[in-house]
RNA sequence: GGGUCGGUAGCGAAGUGGCCAAACGCACCAGACUGUAAAUCUGGCGGCUCUGCCUUCGGAGGUUCGAAUCCUCCCCGGCCCA
């Protein structure tokens, strides 16, 4: 198998990088590989407690899809084990532990999800249990004796949360090294993972180096911000465009990203050719409106394709630009006889529009629901299904659903 | 084991016998506005058969006409001491 230049792999393995310890090495391991004609092993670990992935992961995803392309070998360590202890990484709580049946599922999730952005054919997974779960406690003493605790409290987080007088649970301590003991099991080159994952990576390096092995290098990636544009992307945040998101619902939270992000989105998470970059920073900052309705196309079509972006946009040209009803909404069909008057309230609930009548009450109060386009004011509405369906139910902007009579005969 | 502080709505945080469904901030929802689901402003933000009623303030009991607020026991956490 024929690599790549040097240069080029250099290239396409820098950009959107936030910082790579140390940037020498991997040039050097590169330069190696190619000479050796041996692939370098890329090792991305995988946290299996939430399995639902957004754009923010694909960050790094595609990072190790990038290394994929260039003929390395791309490992997926799903953290299995880990997954039972949590990562405490940027948190300020301790994380629920998990079973490993329960990561086990959340793994293959995450998998699925993954090899959406990853070659299916060229991913190489492996579950931590494998290894740590046959750790005998003198291995996890050895693996402890590495650290000490002032080094573990080097890490901000603990830090923060020590400081602030939160708990920090003894088994937080050992996901590190247990991270760092996937990077030696697997003999890492490349550890890919956010800036958050800093401490992490780096102990891998200590470790690797203990047990006699190269060191890998640790490539991290920018953590993307949110739809809000300051935090970083996080379900929990509910800032975040997941995957398995419907096209409306990508198109138009892409939509609301500020605009100042356009070029940021463009770089990390498309695949638009780096030459082409500094053309996109241009078009953003002439006609931001545009270039974000091509960035949220382009996002739309990678995930649901060509055709599902097209009409995304244009429902959402529909929905928001003009306040219109979109085309396809859900339908339902309540069991009314006829001559039935059946309350608004309730209706709205069967309907998925609301949670609780009380919220269908404030809501028609603040002017939000309206019947065909018009507006309803009487929280006490009631209405003949069989006489006056089908209708569009509208709540608030983003809402609907068509009410159709079921047609008892 | 001892001392001490604390556990309030999704989160943070007031309240410490009636005026508390519970201040305030964040998040969220709606309305106005806008190229935008951004920003800003306004309103809302436990439930119900809604000028009233019901269920909430770690859990279980108790005192009282009345408790998130007082007492008892229990559970969970921080800090200090051993």
């Amino acid at each position: 198998m024929a690599f790549p230049p040097v240069n080029e792999q250099m290239d396409v393995l820098r950009r959107g990088v936030e910082e790579l310890v140390p940037e020498e090495d991997l040039a050097e391991k590169v330069e190696r590989s190619r000479e050796t004609e041996t692939p370098l092993t890329a090792k991305l670990g995988c946290d299996p407690s939430r399995p639902d992935l957004h754009l923010g992961h694909t960050v790094v995803l595609r990072k190790l899809r990038q290394f994929q392309d260039l003929g390395h070998r791309a490992i997926l360590i799903v953290g299995d084990f880990t997954g039972m202890i949590g990562d405490p990484s940027g948190r300020s709580k301790t994380r629920p532990q998990l079973t490993l049946e329960e990561t086990r599922e959340h793994g293959q999730t995450y998998y699925d999800q993954a090899t959406r952005i990853l070659d299916p054919d060229k991913t190489e997974i492996r579950y931590n249990s494998e290894w740590l779960d046959e750790m005998t406690f003198s291995g996890v003493i050895e693996l402890a004796a590495q650290q000490t605790v002032a080094q573990m409290l080097e890490r901000e987080d603990f830090r923060q949360r020590y400081d602030a007088g939160k708990p920090i649970s003894l088994h937080e301590f050992l996901y590190p090294l247990a991270q760092a003991q996937d990077s030696v099991q697997i003999e890492a080159d490349v550890e890919l993972g956010g800036t958050d994952q800093r401490f992490n990576l780096l102990l891998a390096r200590r470790l690797q180096e203990a047990r006699g092995q190269e060191p890998q290098v640790c490539m991290m990636m920018p953590l993307l911000e949110g739809t809000d544009g300051t935090e970083k992307m996080s379900k929990s945040l509910d800032n975040a465009i997941g995957l398995t998101e419907a096209p409306e619902d990508m198109y138009g939270k892409a939509m609301s990203v500020p605009d100042d992000l356009i070029y940021r989105y463009t770089e990390l998470v498309t695949d638009v050719p780096t030459e082409d970059l500094p053309k996109v920073k241009e078009f953003a900052e002439a006609n931001p409106r545009d270039a974000k309705a091509q960035l949220a196309h382009r996002i739309v079509q990678m995930y649901h394709g060509a055709e599902a972006a097209d009409a995304a946009q244009e429902h959402f040209e529909q929905t928001v630009v003009q306040g219109g009803t979109p085309d396809s909404i859900p339908e339902v069909r309540p069991d009314a006889e006829p001559g039935q008057e059946v309350g608004l309230l309730n209706l709205m609930r069967e309907a998925n529009l609301t949670d609780s009548n009380s919220e269908g009450r404030r809501l028609i109060e603040q002017g939000a629901v309206s019947i065909d386009d018009e507006e309803v004011t009487d929280t006490g509405r009631y209405i003949d299904i069989s006489e006056e369906a089908p209708f569009v139910l509208r709540v608030g902007k983003r809402r609907f659903a068509r009410v159709v009579w079921n047609g008892k005969q």
